[in-house]
DNA sequence: AATTCTGACAACCGCATGTGA
DNA sequence: TTCACATGCGGTTGTCAGAAT
C-alpha cells in the first residue's frame, strides 16, 4: 500500500524560507508551543511541509540557538564525542548546547574533517592515516582505544593509550535514561570493540536543587533538546564562560559535559572574582580539559 | 569583466523509530 | 499484535557568495 506523504506536495513551498514565513513560524510556535508539525503549517498559514516547518524551527528559529563560529573548545569536543559515538549527530549536539545535529555535521563535513585529515587523522577511525593497523577490522589486545594526539602535526603523528576501565563502575551510578544508555552502550561497543563495555555515557540530568543555585535565568533554566533531552542552563552558560553576568565562571569538565555532574569525576574549576578552585577530586574523563587526550598511567 | 571553482550551510529526502488506537 | 501516523535522524543535494583564473 505504500507509505503516504508527509504532506500534500502540490501545494507546498519548497527552498529558502522568506522572512514572512519565518514570522509566522515563530509566533505560532510561540503562542502553540512545539509538536503538531503536520498540522502546524495549515493551522499557521504556511504552505509549508510540517517536516520543513520542524526542521527550520530546530535549525534555524529557535531562540537558544548559538549562532556563530565554533570555537576550539566546541571543535575538540565535537572530535571526541565523534570518536567515541560516529555519526550519531543528534547526540554529539546534545553535549553541545545551542548547536544542532545539522550544524555540527555541515561543520564537520566542511571544517573538522580537513582539520583532522590536516593533523594526519582518519576522520573516519580517529586513527593516523599511515598508521599500518588503521583498519577496521584491527583490535588492540588491551582494554584500550588508542587515538591520535590532536595537538601534534601531521608530521610527527604520535598515539596514545586511554584506559577506560576505572572509570566505568563510576559513571554508570550516575545512568538517567536506559534507552539513551542502551544505545550508547552499542554504539561504543561497536565502535571500540575493545573497549570495557561498561563504559557508559548518560544524558544531562536535572539539578537536584532544581536550579535554584546554578542559574540566574528564570523562565529558561533548562530547555529541550530536539531529541527531547533537557539540558541545563547551567551548563549552556558555562561552555562559554566569557558570558557569564556573574562574577562567578565556571569551567565544565567533560564529566558534566556528559551530565554526570556534582560527581566525583567532576573536574570542574570555578573562578570566583579571579581565584580559581577546582574539584579535588576531579577525574579530567578523557583529558578534556587540557584539550588534549592524555596516556594512561 | 566574465567565467569557473570551491566552501559553507540551509533544506530536502528517505528510512527508522516511537506511540497510540 | 498489528497498523497507521507523527516525529526524529542521517545522508545528500541545492544554492549562494567569495576566491581564483
Amino acid at each position: 500500500m505504500g507509505r503516504s506523504p508527509c504532506c500534500e506536495k502540490a501545494h507546498t513551498n519548497k527552498g529558502a524560507w522568506t522572512k514572512e514565513e519565518d514570522d509566522r513560524l515563530i509566533a505560532y510556535i510561540r503562542a502553540h508551543g512545539e509538536g503538531c508539525w503536520r498540522s502546524l503549517p495549515k493551522a499557521a498559514g504556511l504552505l509549508r511541509c510540517g517536516k520543513s516547518c520542524r526542521l527550520r524551527w530546530i535549525n534555524y528559529l529557535r531562540p537558544d540557538l548559538k549562532r556563530g563560529n565554533f570555537t576550539e573548545e566546541e571543535d575538540e569536543l565535537i572530535i571526541k564525542l565523534h570518536s567515541l559515538l560516529g555519526n550519531k549527530w543528534s547526540l554529539i549536539a546534545g553535549r553541545l548546547p545551542g548547536r544542532t545535529d545539522n550544524e555540527i555535521k555541515n561543520y564537520w563535513n566542511t571544517h573538522i574533517r580537513r582539520k583532522l585529515i590536516n593533523r594526519g587523522i582518519d576522520p573516519a577511525t580517529h586513527r593516523p592515516v599511515n598508521d599500518n593497523n588503521n583498519s577496521p577490522n584491527h583490535q588492540t589486545t588491551n582494554t584500550s582505544q588508542t587515538v591520535a594526539n590532536s595537538n601534534i602535526s601531521s608530521l610527527e603523528v604520535k598515539t596514545t593509550t586511554i584506559s577506560f576501565a576505572n572509570t566505568t563502575t563510576a559513571l554508570a551510578h550516575h545512568l538517567v535514561k536506559e534507552e539513551f544508555e542502551e544505545e550508547t552502550k552499542h554504539v561504543v561497543q561497536e565502535r571500540c570493540p575493545d573497549l570495557n563495555l561498561e563504559l557508559r555515557i548518560s544524558p544531562p540530568h536535572y539539578h537536584h536543587q532544581n536550579n535554584s543555585s546554578s542559574s540566574s535565568s528564570s523562565s529558561s533554566s533548562s530547555y529541550m533538546q530536539p531529541q527531547g533531552q533537557h539540558v541545563s542552563y547551567h551548563h549552556k552558560q558555562s561552555l562559554k564562560t566569557g558570558r557569564r553576568n556573574s562574577s562567578v565562571v565556571t569551567s565544565i569538565c567533560f564529566a558534566c559535559s556528559l551530565g554526570i555532574e556534582n560527581s566525583k569525576e567532576c573536574s570542574c574549576t570555578t573562578s570566583v572574582n579571579g581565584t580559581t578552585t577546582s574539584n579535588s577530586t576531579g577525574y579530567d574523563f578523557l583529558a578534556l580539559k587540557a584539550g588534549v587526550w592524555t596516556t594512561e598511567a
